[in-house]
DNA sequence: TTGTCTGCAAACGTTTTGCACGACC
DNA sequence: GGTCGTGCAAAACGTTTGCAGACAA
């Protein structure tokens, strides 16, 4: 853990807390999400700090923020190419493991592609069950 | 045009204008962008009513909101099934025309999947060639 | 010590809500 | 006349900013 932060970070409690609090949590919370978790434990933490810490692990890579929920951001960590499922019924995001053998289509048309996010909307496997009930 | 709107829906001239906006702006532009062009000849148009609009021809399935952005939505007729690209230097999305032979692989895992996103970011082609110069 | 990080409060921008008025079947 | 749409103002919500004091290196 501390290991990630040799990457030029200074080493907060803060910051370690938001890193370890993605790390076991992977349901790709939102900002507020984390800051009320985070909260309880450290009672002087500020929703400020929270902003801060994911803006700064954002932008060295460690972890990423997805867009699949039209009113706000949620935060995961950066494995290995992966893509999203929002189920619209109950609001989890589930990891979808996908390889897209067409994206260097959109390289070939002369873009340099940077980032590329899969966002699936519908109805997750386990609702799906339920109401088969 | 209005052979759309014999879907159900009451004939509006600001919801016509909305769409006519859509149609002739193909630059998936955002709420506000909308409400400021039409509101140059309809003085009266309400950000409300352009809000209704787009949430009524969304829940239509005539037109999508993209949450490319992170700060805001932006809006975009559901024509046949096309991805996007940001560039993160002019701003532009453009669409993405790209078929991923390997989402039926998410279908197998139980999920119902009803909307695709595939959303890109980088530098667009344009952008590409001035930084050349 | 020095520069960075934290935390508070206030600001911001987008979207939503409550409500009265008006238009249309 | 009753339903649906419009438009105004205000509120809500997630996020950002400015700044003073605290902390890591």
């Amino acid at each position: 853990m501390e290991i990630l932060k040799q990457n030029q970070l200074k080493i907060t409690p803060q910051r370690l807390a938001v890193m370890k609090y993605l790390d076991e949590n992977r349901t790709h919370p939102t900002a507020d999400r984390i800051y009320t978790d985070l909260k309880e434990k450290n009672p002087s933490l500020s929703k400020t700090t929270v902003y801060n810490s994911l803006d700064t692990l954002q932008n060295h890579n460690i972890i990423q923020s997805i867009t699949i929920s039209p009113s706000e951001l949620r935060y995961d960590f950066k494995k290995s190419m992966h893509h999203h499922f929002l189920c619209k019924r109950c609001g989890d995001i589930i990891d979808i493991e996908l390889e897209c053998p067409n994206i260097k289509k959109t390289i070939d048309q002369g873009h340099k592609v940077e980032e590329v996010h899969g966002y699936f909307k519908g109805i997750c496997k386990k609702c799906m069950e339920k109401q088969e009930k």
